[in-house]
DNA sequence: CTGAAAGCGCTAACAA
DNA sequence: TTGTTAGCGCTTTCAG
């Protein structure tokens, strides 16, 4: 492989200013020094571009002023904001972040964690593809503070984001309901452990609670969210259906599209709420009612906690944020227009 | 700060194992070693659950197995799709990804990139905000591969993947024209310094060849688009203004936004095309006529040519990829429903 | 307040 | 094939 050019050293600096390597060091990290000989040492530094090896003050210092930030996927508008908004707070730190989309897989994920370890990331940001322990273990046992958002480890005790799920769809059910819906058809992914499980919960206790037949079409992968099978769910059973709410942003998608393939218009035809807001969400006609998820400060607050724990506060008990969602009633809910 | 628990190293691996240092280092690295010697100092490592330090890997070795990858904002689906992509290859590779947005400020670009190569990161992924020689010099001067996206840097001799964003304007122009309207206005941010100037081209070019007026309202920032100002725009002059073409995504969004919110109805009443597609494009009424830019293939060409670069082919004459986009009429630009 | 020397965990010359 | 000996660039005891 080609030799890198050199780049200058520490030692370098030291030397071209007429002191000792350690002097160097400490105006480096902002130990007090004679004002003069920092003077000097700064000179230096500037005429010879010296730029420090963060690598090998790592080695030494066992920190890499890195942290570790896995998501199920980077192109996700969800993960997206959560992680410029972390990216934010590191960059403040003067941390940097390195992110890895697990793809949803709990083996990539796991081997990922691994790497992270050792590259010797002070920290972990982790959106859960998997939630078993074991996955984070790696992390805990080397003792490296971790902060999950979005969904929870099992029995890991680590920090935790997350948001009212089960709230936050009752209060769209409830919703739906109060405009006279009875048949309210609530799709969503079954992949999602614990978002998509809590998001059902909070529908079926709601329906339940009403006296309404709870009717779920639950996929374990977008793919399978065809024309056909949710033609047949409209279609099946007395009456029609009057409503559906989507328990995720990709299947509000894939809902919209397939309505449309269908000729069934979203308003007058049938009500929709989705889970997920979108920025075309009040461009569309009708407008989307939508819960959303404040992602950005998802991101943030995992980002800080993070940091907290980083910056000393090593043994603090875990704590458990749980963030409010934001009901957005627009038009497609039934609502009319302002 | 806490001392974190030691993890095993290669030390104790090797005594572990009875063999020499260097012998367990070349099983990690799978130099030939006797078979018998090996699978004993595997047995050491998996009974200790060791590690490898990719710090002090780095630190020796002169490289980290970590790339960078700089883009104006990580939240943006042009960007985060790239990413995703790219990230994918190097996972690939067994590489890590560093990732920054740099909020479009070519300062904090500049200090991102510095910081980068103090990583010792073996190559860099770089969509520029900035698009002076002067913010790539860092790497340039270290000798470690750069690969741009999106723009180029003036001046600079890296890879490059773009997009033909001129002809790709200059077909919607003229898909635009072609339907018989006269006054299209082309809005966007002249912020884009090279995708901005190279779309406003193929738009002015394609107005003047056909000897019709162009009309452009650009913007520093995309929260300059008030309302105001597109009613402004859309009520002047003799006539009334037949179709927009919007430049970018964010204004996409906007425009569309406030057309909304001054009752004006894209299709019948004002013709749109987009640069930039959305995942909701073809929900809206009328579903959009866009311009899509192939972002994960470029997030994935610049990967796979940074890392053909990494490893070994250092010298070849810089490669400059232009991709095509894909023009998906739809309906907002006129044509009719299918 | 400053300097010399000893590593951090690993790889890479050289020997053996 | 294997082991020995130096470092990579920096921080950090411990003296001066």
């Amino acid at each position: 492989m080609h030799k890198r050019m050199a780049g200058a050293t520490l030692a370098d600096v030291a030397s071209r200013a007429g002191v000792s390597l350690k002097t160097a060091s400490r105006v480096l990290n902002n130990v007090p020094v004679a004002p003069e000989t920092a003077k000097k040492v700064r000179a230096a530094m500037a005429r010879l571009d010296y730029k420090p090896n963060e690598l090998a003050r790592g080695l030494k210092g066992r920190r890499s002023a890195a942290i570790g930030m896995v998501v199920p996927n980077l192109a996700d508008p969800f993960h997206a904001a959560a992680m410029q908004a972390a990216q934010e707070i590191a960059h403040k730190n003067k941390y940097v972040v390195i992110i890895t989309g697990s793809g949803g897989d709990a083996e990539a994920e796991r081997s990922q964690l691994e790497s992270l370890v050792g590259r010797q990331v002070d920290g972990l940001i982790l959106a859960p593809s998997d939630n078993r322990i074991n996955t984070v273990e790696c992390f805990l046992s080397a003792n490296i503070p971790v902060v999950v958002f979005d969904r929870p480890v099992n029995g890991a005790d680590t920090d935790s984001i997350l948001v009212r799920n089960r709230d936050a769809v009752r209060e769209a059910t409830e919703h739906l309901i109060s405009h006279g819906y009875r048949r309210i058809l609530a799709i969503g992914s079954r992949t999602n452990l614990y978002t998509g499980s809590e998001r059902v919960a909070g529908y079926a206790t709601t329906m339940a609670r009403a006296r309404l037949k709870e009717e779920t079409l639950l996929v374990d992968n977008e793919t399978e969210l065809t024309t056909g099978w949710i033609e047949k769910a409209l279609e099946s059973g007395p009456g029609k259906v009057d409503a559906i709410l989507t328990l995720n942003g990709t299947t509000t998608m894939a809902v919209l599209r397939i309505l449309r393939q269908l000729g069934r218009t979203v308003g007058p035809d049938i009500a929709l709420i989705s889970f997920d807001d979108f920025e075309l969400a009040e461009v569309l006609t009708p407008r989307l009612t939508v819960v959303r998820q404040p992602a950005a400060e998802l991101g943030r607050l995992a980002a800080e906690r993070l940091f907290a724990r980083i910056l000393g506060e090593r043994t603090t008990p875990c704590q458990h944020i749980t963030l409010q969602t934001t009901f957005l009633i627009r038009e497609s809910c039934g609502c009319k227009e302002r």
